[in-house]
Parts: C-alpha cells; sequence; structure tokens
RNA sequence: GCCCGGGUGGUGGAAUUGGUAGACACGAGGGACUUAAAAUCCCUUGGGGUAUUCCCCCAUGCGAGUUCGAGUCUCGCCCCGGGCACCA
C-alpha cells in the first residue's frame, strides 16, 4: 500500500538532516540561481495559485540539479504591505501577531510541497535585519539624487487610506482593496525611475549578452507598453497681443496645416497670464470646478467635452491661422507639456472638441482609397493616408511628411523635437504602518537629512493602534518617542518622516539579498553577486510585468551604476506562468471555489498534488483544476508504486549495473528519456509527464519479457524522470531499488540514438493530399521503392485505376504523396 | 479604441520546422473480480454513412486564399481571457 504520509515525511526529514539543498556559495563550482516569486503570506494561509508557480519552478530546478548543477534555490515571505494590515485590520488583530502565525503556517506549507529549498537563508521583508538594508536601499537613492520629495497629484486610495504608485492602480482602481482611486495634491517620496526609463527600454529591445534578458515577448511588450516612449515635437506659438508662448507637444505634426485651436490643461501653470481679463472669472469658475472632481468623474466624462475660451489666439505659424485657445480637463498637466494643439480632422478627442463648440475643421491628409471628402462625422476621423492642403507636403504620405515636417519647424525655430514617456516617477510614500519606516529627518535649519548608515535600522515601533486614520501622515505620526529626534545634521531637535516606504521596495532586490541573506555587516555581498547573478530562472505571474518586474530592473540597474553587480539586468531568463483557475472559472472567496491545497496535500500527497498542478497543461497558458483529474493522477501514482513496491519485494540489485544498456527491447526508455528531456527544456511539463505514463503503460505490459538487467535498468531511469516532479518518491523508489545515496546526486539519463529510431517507419500514402493508405518499410527506404510498394497497395491501386500520376512527393520516412 | 494571449471530442489538453488531427488523462458505456459496494484490472469511446472489423464522407470559432498537402502560413470577420487607455 502506498502511504504518502509516512513516505513523504521521511524524506523530507532526511532532505533536512542532510542538507543536501543548502548551497555552497562561496564554493559551489556550477552555480545555478534558480528563484521564484516569493510570496506575500495572506493569513489565508498559502494559496494553491503560489503551489502552482512553485512546483514548476521547483521541477526545473530539480531538473537542473540532476543535469549537474549546483542549484541554489531561496525561499522567503513578501510579508510587509497593505493586503496583510488589512486582513489583520478586518480579524481586529494586531498585525505583528498575524505576521508571526502566517510566518509560521506558511513555512510549515512550503515544507510541504517537497521544493528543493535552502531554508538556511530565508528572508522575510518585514523583520529588522532584512528592512535595515531597504532603509539602506532608500539612502542610496537619495544620495544618487535619485529619491526625492514633491507636490504632485498622486492616488489616494480612500480605503487603504494611503497614497499608491501609478503601477498600483488597477483600470482607476486600488490593487490590493479594489475601491477607487482619488487623485489628490500632497507632497511625497519618489523615486526617479524616469532616468532610467530609456534604459530600461533599450534593454527590452536589444540583445547585447550582458544585459541578457530571455524573457518571453508578451511581458516585454507589456513593459515598452508601460514605459510609453513617444517621439514628438515641442512646438511653440506666440499668444497673440501677449509676450506669452505656449509650447505643445505633438507626435503628428504633419497634420499641423490644419491645427485650428489649442487647449491647455487646467493645470497648465501659465494659464491665468494667457487668459483675457474679461474671460478670467469664467476661467477661474471652471478650473475650480475640474479641481473639486474625482480623477474617475473626469474618465468617466471622457465623451462629453467641457471647456473655457480665454479669449487668447495663438497664430498658426505654417498658416497664420487664428487659433483659439481653450482650457479643458481633457488635457491632463501631468501629460507632455500640458497643452495640445487641436487637429479635429485627424485626431478623434480634438474632433469631438471641435464639434462642441463648433471649431473649424480641415482635412489635410486624404485616406489611402483617396476619400478626400469633408470630415464631418466622427468615424471620417483619419490618423494616416496621404498629404493635402499642407503645401509642400502635398501628396506625401503622413510618415514621410512627418519626418519633413520636424525637421522644417525645428529649422525654422519654431519647434524642438523630444521624446516623452508615458513612464512617470514611483512615488513610494506610504501612510501605514506595517512597512519600513523611510529613514529620513525633517530638521527646521538643515532641511531633509539622511538618516547615517550606522543607525540603521530605523525600527518599527510598538504601536498598538496602528490604524490608518486618512489625515495624510501615516501612523508612526502618532508616536511621539519615534517623531522627535535629533537631526543627523546639525545635532537640533528633528522630527522624523512617519511614511512607510511601498512594499515593492523591498521586493525590489530581495533576490540580492538571499546571496547573504543574515550578513549584518553589508547589504550586498559583490562576491557571491558575481559568481550567482543574474538569475538564471526566474519563474512567476505575469500580473508583476509593470509592477516588481520592473521596479527590481531598475533598482538592479541602480546598483550597477553604484558597482556593486556588473550586469544591469537581474534576471537573465524569465518565464511567466498562467493563472490556475477551477472548473472553467477563476477561483474566489465570494465564489467559495478556492482550493485548499493542505486538504488535498493530506489526502493525495504532495506528489501527487505536485504531478496533477504540471499535468494540467501547458504552465505560460495556466490550468483548470478538476477535482476528478486529481483523483486520476492519484491512480497513476499509485500504480506506479506497485510497480517498484512489487520489484522491492520480489527482486534485488543485480550486482554490477551497466549504465547505458543497449538491447533493443529498452528503445521505449530511451524514447521516454529523449521526449521528457526535449519537453523540459521547452518548459512543457505536462507533455514531459505524459511521456513516462506512456512509459508506465509501456512497462506494465511488456516488463515480463525483460531480462533482469533490462528490467533494472528501466525502473532505474523510470525513478530519476520522475523525481524531478515528485522528487519523494523518486527516492523513495531509489532507495527500493538499493540504492544509498539522495536520487538527486544522479545525472539525468542520456538516450542512445539508435535506439530512438526504429528500424522500421511507417509510411503514409497520400492521394491528392488525403491519406488513403499505410506502409511499414524500413527506415530509409528510397522513394523509388516506397512508390512501388505504394501502387501495390491494394487501396491505392483502386484510386488510381487508370489515371496519371501527375506529380509525386516524397518526404523521407513520412510519406508519399500522389497527386492525380 | 489600441496592444498581447487564446478558440481543437462530453471535459482538461496533445500535435516541436506546413506532412497520419485528437497523444496523455478525465468522464461515460460495457465486462471481470466481489454476497454487495469501494478499490483494482480489461475492452470501447470525435460525428455521420455503408454495413461489420472493410471502406467512405464530415470535422481544429466563421469565410476566403496560398500549397501536392493547412490546427499550423496569409487576408477578412466573430467570440473569450488579460493588459493599457481623453497619453496629445
Amino acid at each position: 500500500m502506498y502511504d504518502h504520509k509516512k513516505i513523504e515525511e521521511k524524506w523530507r526529514k532526511k532532505w533536512r538532516k542532510t542538507e543536501i539543498y543548502k548551497a555552497d556559495l562561496d564554493k559551489d563550482k556550477k552555480p545555478y540561481y534558480n528563484l521564484m516569486m516569493f510570496p506575500y503570506p495572506s493569513a489565508e494561509g498559502l494559496h494553491v495559485g503560489n503551489m502552482y508557480a512553485f512546483v514548476h519552478s521547483d521541477c526545473w530546478g530539480r531538473y537542473m540539479r540532476l543535469k549537474g548543477y549546483d542549484v541554489f534555490e531561496p525561499i522567503g515571505l513578501d510579508g510587509f504591505g497593505i493586503h496583510s494590515e488589512n486582513f489583520a485590520m478586518k480579524i481586529g488583530q494586531h498585525i505583528k501577531d498575524v505576521s508571526k502565525r502566517t510566518e509560521k503556517r506558511f513555512y510549515k506549507q512550503l515544507h510541504m510541497i517537497g521544493n528543493q529549498y535552502d531554508w538556511s537563508r530565508t528572508v522575510e521583508t518585514y523583520k529588522p535585519d532584512y528592512y535595515k538594508w531597504t532603509q539602506w536601499l532608500f539612502l542610496q537613492m537619495y544620495k544618487k539624487g535619485l529619491a526625492y520629495r514633491k507636490k504632485s497629484p498622486v492616488n489616494w486610495c480612500p480605503s487603504c487610506k494611503t497614497v499608491l504608485s501609478d503601477e498600483q492602480v488597477i483600470s482607476g482602481k486600488c490593487e490590493r482593496c479594489d475601491n477607487l482611486i482619488e487623485k489628490k495634491q500632497m507632497k511625497q517620496w519618489f523615486f526617479k525611475i524616469t532616468d532610467y526609463a530609456q534604459r530600461l527600454l533599450d534593454n527590452l529591445e536589444q540583445n547585447d549578452p550582458k544585459k541578457k534578458m530571455n524573457w518571453s515577448q508578451d511581458v516585454k511588450t507589456g513593459q515598452i507598453n508601460w514605459i510609453g516612449r513617444s517621439e514628438g515635437i515641442n512646438i511653440t506659438y506666440e499668444v497673440e497681443g501677449l509676450k506669452e508662448t505656449v509650447t505643445c507637444f505633438t507626435s503628428y505634426p504633419e497634420t499641423n496645416f490644419g491645427a485650428t485651436f489649442i487647449v491647455v490643461a487646467p493645470e497648465y501653470k501659465k494659464l491665468l497670464g494667457i487668459t483675457k481679463k474679461e474671460n478670467l472669472d469664467k476661467v477661474k469658475k471652471y478650473v475650480e470646478k475640474v479641481k473639486k472632481m474625482s480623477e474617475q468623474d473626469r474618465i468617466a466624462q471622457a465623451r462629453k467635452k467641457t471647456g473655457v475660451f480665454t479669449g487668447s489666439y495663438c497664430i498658426n505659424n505654417l498658416t497664420g491661422y487664428k487659433m483659439p485657445v481653450y482650457v479643458a480637463d481633457f488635457v491632463l498637466g501631468s501629460v507632455g507639456t500640458g497643452a495640445v494643439v487641436g487637429v479635429p480632422g485627424h485626431d478623434l478627442r480634438d474632433f469631438e472638441f471641435a464639434q462642441e463648440f463648433n471649431l473649424e475643421i480641415i482635412r489635410v491628409m486624404k485616406t489611402y482609397d483617396g476619400d478626400d471628402s469633408k470630415i464631418d462625422t466622427k468615424e471620417k476621423v483619419n490618423h494616416e493616408g496621404i498629404m493635402m492642403n499642407s503645401d509642400f507636403l502635398n501628396g506625401l504620405d503622413h510618415k514621410k511628411a512627418r519626418k519633413k515636417i520636424m525637421d522644417y519647424m525645428e529649422e525654422k525655430g519654431w519647434g524642438e523635437k523630444t521624446v516623452t514617456y508615458k513612464l512617470r516617477d514611483w512615488c513610494v510614500s506610504r501612510q501605514r504602518y506595517w512597512g519600513p519606516p523611510i529613514p529620513m529627518v525633517y530638521c527646521k535649519k538643515c532641511g531633509w537629512v539622511p538618516v547615517e548608515e550606522k543607525d540603521l535600522p530605523v525600527e518599527l515601533p510598538e504601536l498598538e493602534d496602528f490604524h490608518p486614520d486618512g489625515s495624510g501622515k501615516g501612523p508612526l505620526n502618532k508616536v511621539e518617542e519615534f517623531v522627535n529626534t535629533t537631526c543627523p545634521s546639525c545635532g537640533g531637535r528633528a522630527k522624523r518622516e512617519t511614511d512607510v516606504s511601498d512594499p515593492f521596495v523591498d521586493s525590489s532586490w530581495y533576490f540580492f539579498r538571499y546571496l547573504n541573506a543574515k550578513d549584518d555587516k553589508k547589504a550586498l555581498d559583490r562576491k557571491r553577486i558575481k559568481k550567482w547573478m543574474p538569475v538564471d530562472m526566474y519563474i512567476g505571474g505575469k500580473e508583476h510585468t509593470v509592477l516588481h518586474l520592473l521596479y527590481s530592473r531598475f533598482v538592479t540597474m541602480v546598483f550597477y551604476d553604484l558597482g556593486y553587480c556588473d550586469f544591469e539586468e537581474p534576471y537573465a531568463k524569465f518565464f511567466g506562468h498562467g493563472l490556475l483557475i477551477k472548473d472553467g472559472s477563476k477561483m474566489s472567496k465570494s465564489k467559495g471555489n478556492v482550493i485548499n491545497p493542505d486538504e488535498y496535500v493530506q489526502r493525495f500527497g504532495a506528489d501527487s498534488v505536485r504531478l496533477y498542478l504540471m499535468f494540467l497543461g501547458q504552465v505560460s497558458q495556466g490550468g483548470d483544476w478538476r477535482d476528478s483529474g486529481m483523483s486520476g493522477m492519484f491512480r497513476f501514482v499509485k500504480k506506479l508504486y506497485k510497480i517498484f513496491d512489487h520489484f522491492g519485494k520480489t527482486k534485488a540489485k543485480p550486482k554490477i549495473i551497466k549504465d547505458n544498456l543497449t538491447s533493443k527491447n529498452i528503445s521505449m526508455v530511451h524514447k521516454t528519456i529523449k521526449k521528457a528531456t526535449q519537453d523540459l527544456e521547452r518548459m512543457s511539463f505536462n507533455t514531459a509527464i505524459a511521456a513516462i505514463m506512456e512509459m508506465v503503460n509501456w512497462y506494465k505490459k511488456e516488463h515480463s519479457k525483460l531480462n533482469d538487467e533490462e528490467n533494472f535498468y528501466c525502473l532505474k531511469v523510470l525513478a530519476i524522470l520522475i523525481s524531478p516532479f515528485a522528487p519523494h518518491l523518486g527516492e523513495e523508489f531509489w532507495e527500493i531499488l538499493g540504492f544509498k545515496d539522495s536520487i538527486f546526486l544522479q545525472t539525468w539519463p542520456d538516450y542512445k540514438k539508435e535506439l530512438v529510431k526504429e528500424e522500421q517507419v511507417e509510411f503514409v500514402i497520400q492521394i491528392n493530399g488525403k491519406l488513403r493508405g499505410r506502409l511499414k518499410l524500413a527506415r530509409g527506404a528510397k522513394e523509388k521503392e516506397v512508390l512501388q510498394k505504394a501502387l501495390e497497395h491494394k487501396k491505392i491501386a483502386k484510386h488510381i485505376k487508370e489515371k496519371e500520376i501527375k506529380k509525386k512527393i516524397f518526404i523521407k520516412d513520412k510519406l508519399i504523396n500522389l497527386v492525380i
């Protein structure tokens, strides 16, 4: 009987005792850094989605170990953050207590799934020995001028009562609690990620081995879009009768002959300066109204254009057209220059605005179909075509015209070519308790002063009531002993920053810290970084495309600039897994269809659950969990166990073991090795398992025909092949076969090419591409022979009759196609 | 609206470079064992036709195309999932 509890416990104990998975970070010869995204420990326990990702990653890591690498596979907990904190508040307990409990629970669960973690180097972001160095990171950013404070419109979550970064706002809602976000003007700490926009982009698009990024294209594209580079020109227009100018950014200046108005944002700095006296009241009123609106309201009213005329006009240099200047809320102060030039014929928003305010619409581009009619419906608004009504641009394709007009304007001194990015600086302040206090002090005399490195960590004080109050200041503000301090610069009285940093700062560098997890002397270990990094394989969720994956690339680049590492990109290979769903729909608490992995591990054992999770489908595509499938996998595991159990009870290990048996009886074994190896190499775990299942089915049928030597060889290979997927069973089988050392010290088997190839090949005979017959012939049969045999085939003869064969297509060892 | 994925039996999914569509499982049906059930084992299983182990037709979201040959390539649609979005 297969007793999974006993077997799995036994091997987990042994692994811990022998420390087989502990890497020697200084001496290992073939380092391989196998990383998985560390989980945030929600109080509900390890989610099966985590387990789904982790077992794939572990299977890969174990495969690499069997291929002879010294694999480092660390684990930790991303425990700081709003999510954990919100949960603690919900159940009315203190986050510190909840954290202690969840840590214990998570580590227990992470043990249960049987991954080859190096348990001697765990990292928990919420412990002072870690966040000390997160604060250190902040100080490095500050010293490099990359951490700064500014007042700007930030994302405020009224439910979490804190600001958030742009990346944490998902379709206008808070990433953590799903509530609508408001825009607020606040002074906050930012990281200047925009300074790195171009480099972050360049590395995604080039293939410099030093900046190696073997990433799936969808994730790269996601980041490219988020960074949002756009090339264009800043055109400066004079305001008629005033000494003012308005500068507009546009990425399609070729349409400028059709520009008939200007719109500036309500936040536009020079707005009042360019407004005529008689319009001042109306403009001020409008700006006030917009200010009161939430971001959500502004977006909700997207279609209906509003705005107010300032009374001023700008002159279109190209045409002399007097363009009225408006203020309208559809133009955003934070994008481009905060002012746009309106070309209603060739921009949908401009068209809608022109319709609303009865502004002239001039067509300057006909469609490729030659349509040059008046533009009077929004369907007619085109973005590409052949230029018309545009003087020296007439007849040019719009893309060629763009180049020409840019050169022309720059030459005339009317504009300046520029590049803008959608990416904005990373707002890292959080008005919450459960995070690393930002290590800055405010002194009335000296201004903002960084805490000295020797005084780190700035410890998170004990605080009975850690709830955020929504005042715009974090809960730490209430702790006087914390707030009041002395200025590191002048020694006078000063106040500490009471915001904590974004939990994404914690996770932006944790993979560096694994290498010297318990080191109290320094944040980073240059020597080990050089030896082990960049990370060889990183497996995680694609939902982090513009969050963690972008932030950690940025931080790594900063480390590179500071000389801590000699690579710019942290992950040589990133592999994004898909989503695990249940019975065709997303798992959610409200639907009550969330899988608790513990329950299944109890019932079927970790190995069966692991196998099932990896059998569901392509990991890149996600999988659909079905309970019936789970029990099917359990059936397979029991079958497998029975085979080995039977061997253990009836036979023994042969005295001499040949490594490479070449008897034809076991060509199936070699085929399976080939298939499983190729599948693993391309991350196709499900088909690798299918291949192993086929081998098991074959073995069950055929094993009586094998001699002892062949039989033993089959089982030996089978044990190794299954071991990355089901490590406990792998060890157990290895022991049953009579070996003393761990199976994970063995080498992944090779296959013999000549055994994989069948001597007899089945040829397919097609007539006009349709399958009409099959032929078993010797491998390498010549066309002539195949043709002759095909024509003799009675089915083929029937089809051809007297018809003439016009053409023959012959594919070696595969098919012959006769065209009649 | 734009950018990524994806659409294959009753179900999850295979098909690596254009070359036998449906691997491997699940479910279902039938049988064996059993007092019975569970467990286990064996057989069948895309649809239809002819009718019986032989053969034919239809089938990879829909419609065209390229090709001797298309799930795979091209074009035009439809649907589902995800991301971005008044980004100038």
